[in-house]
RNA sequence: GGUCCCAUCGUCUAGUGGUUAGGACGCUGGCCUCUCACGCCGGAAACCGGAGUUCAACUCUCCGUGGGACUACCA
């Protein structure tokens, strides 16, 4: 009897660009289903096609899966220093006699297929060069020799059974004429050898599973199972791409998402557990299997990512917000500034911001203060009697005990009744003295994280602005 | 064309033969309120079609239809 094995998982991403939320939401499916098995999660790097992988784009991938938090055990591990290995397992299956050269020049192949096509035939490799034993030579390819008849199946975890007559694959080829592995032979051998028990992987590739199953077992190497998952398509239900808005990890993280939303969104997509939507990244370790995995593909929904996004930046503390929002503030030329402070403003703005971008850009009356007033809200709420509002509590906050909200809030209802008025026509004008805007958090919080000093200088500039205007 | 996969509100989904078909995003009415938000309460909104099986189908089977993937010396 084999022992059971520990469970060991892999991502697999070639480094042709950045790290896509496809790729992503694969790479997290794999990281739980090891996480929540208490198994090994590794990371390699599928580099073979030499002319379109770049080390940035492998350093993005490493950066992209740290910030989600989805680390791994084992790895990176890159294909292109492994090419011994898959030339060494190619001539085994030679020497065995289950895979051979073929000398078929590319254009013939591609006049066979076009009129195969054309005749409603399968274009399925002819097996010209099956018999005729070629040696070693520049111009050739290896084939897999398939088998002619008979079934392959196997039961996903994800759809269940599905099965493939084996007359309708073809000898696949594995190793190119530069002799470097195709893709579904070097998916093979690294998995194999890295003794992956679980392959779990975008849908895309369940018509190359049987050929891989084929190619396992005449490498002599156990089968792993096998679980698809959906894939993700962008609002017209096509396959995602760059035409539908942003689509990198990197993209969202620079428009001011958190990571935590961005997985908890992602794992939503095609994964459930009940009515929750809520999910902490321990939540989901503990929940997370591949039968609660759907098998349609899911439309990808930016507002309900954008939703989880408010949701996690409300319930973020507040100096952590802070720090995550430092960089948004230098893009605004807002460098350094006090911790302490920052976290204040954050927390004034949490209930506002969608986004990082957005609370930066609404936090910025906060640092600068304001000489030029626009003149149409000044026009409006700078009148006579905005004057004598503004003029009123600058002259009563000296004489205020204690500055904070309660205090605050209690001195403008006085002063409204003092003068007869709502309290919504002095706090408007105190707004736009304080922050140049009718749209802010709270005035008394404003006027608490600004404190009494500033908010007398502002009220002051704003007094200045009046006189002079 | 062939092979394989899929099908509940606009979207993400719950459902596992008998439910007023539930939740969430978005939309929308209201409450709260110093603006904007947050929050709270309410509303509109779905079982692709047709045959079977069954006392009973969203649920099981088959056939359509629609969508997707693959069909490379790309991964």
């Amino acid at each position: 009897m084999s022992e059971q094995r520990i469970v060991r998982t892999r991502f697999a991403p070639s480094p042709t660009g950045a790290l896509h939320i496809g790729g992503v939401r694969t790479a997290l499916f794999n990281w739980l289903y090891a996480r929540h098995a208490g198994g090994k999660f590794i990371l390699r790097i599928e580099d073979t096609d030499q002319l379109r992988s770049t080390d940035e784009s492998t350093r993005g991938i490493l950066d992209s899966m740290s910030w989600l938090g989805l680390n791994w055990d084992e790895g990176p591990l890159f294909q292109t220093e492994r090419a011994g290995i898959y030339r060494d397992a190619v001539r085994k299956l030679i020497d065995e006699g289950k895979a051979y050269r073929c000398a078929c020049p590319p254009e013939e192949l591609e006049r066979k297929r076009k009129k195969a096509l054309a005749e409603r035939r399968k274009p399925k490799y002819d097996g010209t060069c099956r018999h005729r034993n070629i040696g070693p030579n520049p111009n050739t390819v290896v084939r897999f020799r398939c088998p002619d008849r008979g079934t392959t199946a196997f039961e996903d975890l994800v759809k269940g059974r599905i099965s493939f007559e084996n007359d309708e694959l073809d000898d696949l080829v594995i190793e190119r004429s530069d002799g470097f592995p195709t893709y579904n032979f070097a998916v093979v051998v690294d998995d194999a050898l890295m003794g992956i028990t679980h392959v779990i992987r975008g849908d895309d590739h369940v018509n190359n599973t049987p050929r891989q199953i084929l190619l396992y077992k005449a490498l002599g190497h156990d089968v792993p199972a096998f679980g698809h998952v959906p894939m993700i398509l962008g609002s017209d239900k096509a396959r995602l791409s760059k035409r539908h808005g942003a689509t990198s990890v990197t993209a969202y993280r620079d428009m001011g998402y958190l990571p935590e939303a961005l997985v908890n969104y992602l794992v939503r997509l095609g994964w459930s557990h009940g009515d929750q939507e809520i999910f902490s990244l321990d939540d989901l370790i503990r929940l997370f299997t591949l039968e609660a995995v759907g098998k349609s593909a899911a439309v990808f929904n930016p507002d309900k990512l954008l939703w989880l996004n408010q949701h996690y930046i409300k319930g973020a503390a507040p100096d952590r917000l802070a720090r995550e929002l430092a960089p948004f503030l230098e893009d605004l030329g807002i460098t350094n500034p006090d911790p302490d402070f920052l976290a204040r403003v954050a927390a004034d703005l949490q209930t506002r911001s969608k986004t990082l971008v957005e609370m930066a850009e609404s936090a910025r009356f906060y640092f600068n203060e304001i000489r030029d007033y626009d003149l149409q809200l000044a026009e409006k709420y700078f009148d006579s009697t905005g004057a004598i509002y503004i003029q009123s509590v600058r002259e009563a906050l000296p004489g205020l005990g204690e500055y904070k909200k309660e205090g605050i809030e209690n001195l403008l209802r006085k002063i409204a009744e003092e003068n007869g008025t709502k309290l919504k026509n002095v706090v408007q004008p105190i707004r736009v003295a304080l922050t140049g805007k009718t749209v802010s958090p709270g005035i008394d919080e404003v006027m608490v994280t600004l404190g009494k000093e500033g908010v007398m200088r502002r009220l002051d500039n704003a007094l200045e602005f009046i006189r002079s205007g």
